[in-house]
RNA sequence: GGUGAUAUAGCUCAGGUGGUUAGAGCGCAGCACUCAUAACGCUGAGGUCGGUGGUUCAAAUCCACCUAUCACCA
């Protein structure tokens, strides 16, 4: 029987931040499935993973902060591993993009790829900050929106109207590095062809062969379009100087991009691997290998890893992951995390709580069923399912029986009558069942037949009545019994568990007096004889005050919110200042702008659009206007009848898709979600002029 | 704007190929127990299965449209 070989990777974290509960949904889902395989007897699993280090924001930080960007990602790396121990993520190996391996097999990587004629320079035009001599990136640039002209919105789209445009595209856009105009210069790029017809048919083939979860597939379809529309387009690879990242090989001053060396990463952590354990890295990435590869990733990043890695891979001549395994976004109490509501928790501020890191652990594996469904931490919820299930269910278990067993038994357990009788067999029988749930990292699924086994023991508990039994010495026999078996249930419940609560898992181990479990100690009992040690409490309960502290703690009512959602990744998306003040204008030109007050007399959603709210204002003149306010995330129709506010009044006309829209209603909003509509003091009226 | 996913009891979720009074856990109410960090057991109340229309003898389950939430559009 060979053995079954499978290397697993968690996405890379970006060195720039700390990580959150949010990153922490993909280490507890990946750690948990690894702990499950290495349990199994001739499984052999390596889990390897690295900080992401490259790019324009890891290098303007590291100048933000006085240091070198080599100081800040090395600070960045001892945070993000002692983040993952404290929550018993137990990689084999934790390393650094900006590594010797990274970069040889970045380098080479891209001289194989150059050799199939897959490289190609082309010269393309982008904004350029002329105060800090350095090209923009997208998100570096903000301006106004070409469609709704929302002022400071980002280089690639409008968060006030979504639309999605490019940089150019921008009205008087602004560095938001140095708030100076940028300007348009030429470079040289270095571009992958992904729309070579080899790539193409070879992603067509790939996206097919089950390497992806159906929904997953279903998005490939959709970015490679039909077999006669070749939707992908080339890959532009290459970033100018200045930038913190790998040199191009012969092409000085060029650097690659973040997102080319990021999964890179995966092979050089795992190479450094293989260095210290003397395995053949070969034997896991040569193409045709036999071995097993596997990327746990959050479903923002599928693009990356479905598309460009699996294509680099395979011109390079090397094998492409055997599946891709990606999960939803987190939410706090059904809602984007939030730093003004403090559910932006870090997981260090989750430790520093005192807050045991298990509750956490079963808490998402109890929610995570495999799909790329986004999964909500319910802190209600959370405290709820802990207490109840792990204190209440489980816990209680070893609670309820060692104390007779310890009291009239010295410890000593009695082998049980009937063995795999019908409370110990019934456990038994559920072992295949619990373990492909397990493998198909259907952990929710796991854990409510493990929940019910539980139930099934207290209820076995109740039935038997040890503390009636105990007050008859006569009965001592069956006493003993009763509670050997109810031992040897909670043991029997700690392997289904042991994936999730590893910690947990060895003080069973230690109290129960045997080496650590493995799968197959499922198939066995605890011997006639054997004695436990004293028991001492394995798992207090949750208490909402720890909660609320942690709360309490994460609320940053004046830090502008990142990217609101977990992972936040490389994708040069976070690091904007506050937009700068515009430019100064003279009081002619701004008396230019008319603004009135005006009543909403009527609001309505408007069929099929995503965004608008058709307004009826009336700003006192004999018709009234229809404006089309792009405010439908944030008000409810209903509420905005009869209510005040403000609008241009002398906004050119615009013709939109649902209609005319004349003039537009004023309406604040930064970085974090939310959008706020002007209102005037008691007592304007409509009409009045606002100035 | 396009595409995809989701919408089932107060909360978190199950509900292959449509078929008797729609399920679980938690929470809640009542009863019971007292071994267990008030945990455990039993009983019960709670749902027009997001909305509207359609297909069908029959729909939470299929179709269309709508609404809401989330994501992606490099």
């Amino acid at each position: 029987m060979s053995k079954r070989k499978i290397l697993v990777t968690s996405a890379l974290p970006y060195a720039n931040g700390s990580i959150h509960l949010g990153h922490l949904v993909e280490y507890i889902q990946t750690d948990i499935w690894v702990r499950f395989q290495n349990m199994q007897k001739d499984t052999e699993c390596h889990y390897v993973c690295a900080d992401d280090t490259h790019g324009t924001p890891i290098m303007l930080r590291a100048e933000k902060e006085g240091i070198s960007p080599e100081q800040l990602i090395d600070r960045v790396w001892h945070e993000h591993i002692a983040d993952f121990k404290g929550f018993h993520v137990e990689f084999d190996n934790y390393g650094s993009t900006n590594s010797a391996e990274t970069k040889a097999y970045s380098e080479s990587i891209y001289r194989k790829l150059k050799a199939a004629n897959l490289i190609e320079v082309r010269s393309i035009e982008q904004f350029y900050d002329p105060v800090k001599s350095m090209f923009l990136p997208d998100r570096f640039i903000k301006g106004e929106c070409p469609k709704c002209h929302a002022k400071d919105q980002y280089g690639d789209n409008c968060e006030v109207c979504g639309a999605a445009y490019a940089p150019t595209d921008l009205i008087n856009p602004y560095s938001a590095v140095s708030g100076a105009k940028p300007e348009l210069r030429n470079s040289d790029h270095y571009f992958f062809k992904l729309s070579a017809d080899t790539c193409q048919k070879f992603l067509r083939e790939w996206t097919r062969s089950g390497s992806l979860q159906p929904e997953a597939a279903n998005k490939m379809q959709e970015w490679l379009g039909s077999e006669s529309e070749n939707k992908l387009s080339d890959w532009d690879i290459s970033r100018d100087a200045p930038y913190f990242g790998f040199e191009i090989p012969d092409a000085p001053g060029k650097y690659f991009y973040v997102w080319l060396d990021a999964p890179v990463g995966y092979m050089g952590s795992f190479k450094q691997l293989c260095n210290e354990k003397g395995l053949d890295f070969d034997e896991y990435w040569n193409a045709g290998s036999k071995t097993e590869m596997y990327h746990f990733i959050g479903k923002d990043i599928l693009y990356f890893h479905a598309l460009f890695w699996p294509a680099m891979l395979q011109h390079a001549g090397f094998r492409t992951p055997t599946k891709l395994f990606a999960h939803g976004f987190l939410t706090v109490n059904g809602e984007k995390m939030s730093k003004s509501r403090g559910t932006f928790i870090t997981a260090d501020s989750y430790l520093k709580q005192g807050l045991n890191p298990e509750y956490l652990r079963y808490y998402y594996a109890a929610k995570l069923n495999g799909t790329m469904e986004d999964l909500d931490l319910n802190l209600e919820d959370f405290l709820a399912k802990v207490n109840s299930d792990l204190v209440g269910k489980y816990i209680n278990i070893a609670s309820r029986a060692s104390g007779f067993l310890l009291k009239n038994f010295d410890g000593i357990l009695k082998k049980d009558y009937d063995g795999f009788g019908s409370l110990l067999g019934l456990i038994h029988s559920k072992a295949e069942e619990i373990h492909s749930y397990y493998e198909l990292r259907d952990f929710s699924s796991a854990i409510r037949k493990i929940m019910a086994l539980a139930d099934n023991v207290n209820a076995y508990t109740d039935h038997q009545k040890p503390w009636q039994l105990a007050k008859d010495p006569s009965n001592n026999l069956q006493l003993q019994s009763v509670c050997s078996t109810l031992i040897n249930a909670f043991r029997l419940l700690t392997i289904y568990l042991k994936p999730i609560l590893p910690k947990l898992a060895a003080e069973v181990e230690c109290f129960l007096n045997i080496p650590p479990l493995t799968w197959q100690d499922i198939n066995s009992l605890l011997p006639d004889g054997r004695k436990i040690n004293s028991y001492q409490h394995l798992m207090t309960r949750v208490d909402q005050k720890q909660i609320d502290a942690m709360i309490e703690a994460n609320k940053q009512t004046l830090e502008p919110t990142t990217n609101a959602h977990s992972p936040a990744r490389h994708a040069e998306h976070q690091q904007h200042a506050i937009a700068p003040i515009a430019e100064t204008i003279s009081i002619d030109e701004f008396s230019k702008i008319d603004l009135r007050v005006a009543k909403i007399v009527n609001a309505e959603h408007v069929e099929g659009a995503e965004k608008l709210l058709k307004l009826t204002l009336d700003i006192g003149e004999e018709k009234t206007r229809t404006v089309f306010a792009g405010i439908k995330s944030a008000y409810d129709p209903e509420k905005l009848n009869g209510r005040m506010t403000v609008m241009v009044a002398n906004l050119a006309p615009r013709k939109m898709k649902f209609g005319l829209s004349e003039g537009m209603v004023l309406a604040a909003s930064g970085e974090a979600p939310g959008l706020f509509i002007l209102s005037p003091d008691d007592g304007a009226q409509p009409g009045m002029r606002v100035k």
